[in-house]
DNA sequence: GATGTGAATGTTATATTATAACATAAAAAA
DNA sequence: TTTTTTATGTTATAATATAACATTCACATC
């Protein structure tokens, strides 16, 4: 569960700026128990808010590793560890939609132990990891 | 790289029909060193093909473990091993764009070793687990 | 305090991805 | 054959995301 005082502080410690739009979204992302989509956000927000004040917060949000993406649906969870940087299993229930947080520092087994802890039955696993092929690492 | 001879022998062995739509889709994506996104696939398809006869396809692709979907900016590639089930790992170059495929049975350590084994500097790493949650299994 | 600068936001339009709903056709089972 | 199921065609629209440019705001510097 994400205070919004930790989000206060741990933006103002590193310099980022939680303005009224990108506060607004995280309030409404933070009070949800399940993942919030973009354009749920968006109704929320009122005030004839466009949808690039959404995505744009957003952006900033994960940015600031204050929010998780759920790919896998493009929805967002608040991060339950905003504290340090993380690895991250989301445990999502494809029944009842809500989503669990699991960390663990190398994403080891921890992930199916964590899994089978929080009584969670496994449907289907995604693992992607984004980053530089060897090529295009010497490319550079 | 997969082949269509390998497609069929999986789908005549399961009893599955690897009808002409699904085949037309399924060599586009297979001969494709990148992820193809459906939109790319549905222009490729001529005769005035529509979206859903693309996404059809790629569900029952999906589903008979032919193809894999890139949650990440939704794309698809084609399964290196569609021969057993797998936990699949994606290693995805934000560079290139191209994707190499990394299987192991348990989703462990082996993720960081074989990017590493790969050459591949991990940027981004996405694990999530969908299934059923534990109240949701005690409500069934 | 005025002023310049960059960052953030507002605004309009449109691109991209995906599905609903219903008609038709083809294949498998009875 | 007849029935039933499965797959496809077709039209429309929903849902998600971004481009492009104008405007405003915060803050540093003069």
């Amino acid at each position: 569960m994400l205070k919004m005082r930790a989000a206060e502080d741990l933006c103002a410690r590193r310099g980022l700026r939680l303005t009224p739009p990108r506060r607004r979204v995280l309030r409404i992302v933070a009070a949800s128990a399940k993942p919030v989509k973009a354009y749920d956000i968006l109704k929320k927000m009122g005030r004839g808010a466009q949808p690039p004040t959404v995505y744009r917060a957003l952006d900033f949000l994960l940015g600031a590793g204050l929010l998780h993406k759920i790919q896998n649906g493009a929805a967002f969870v608040a991060c339950s560890h905003p504290r340090r940087e993380h690895d991250c299993c989301l445990l999502i229930c494809a029944a009842c939609g809500r989503c669990d947080e699991s960390c663990a520092r190398r994403p080891d087994s921890a992930l199916r132990r964590a899994a089978g802890d929080a009584g969670f039955l496994p449907q289907q696993l995604i693992m992607e990891v984004t980053g530089l092929c060897r090529r295009c690492r010497k490319n550079k």
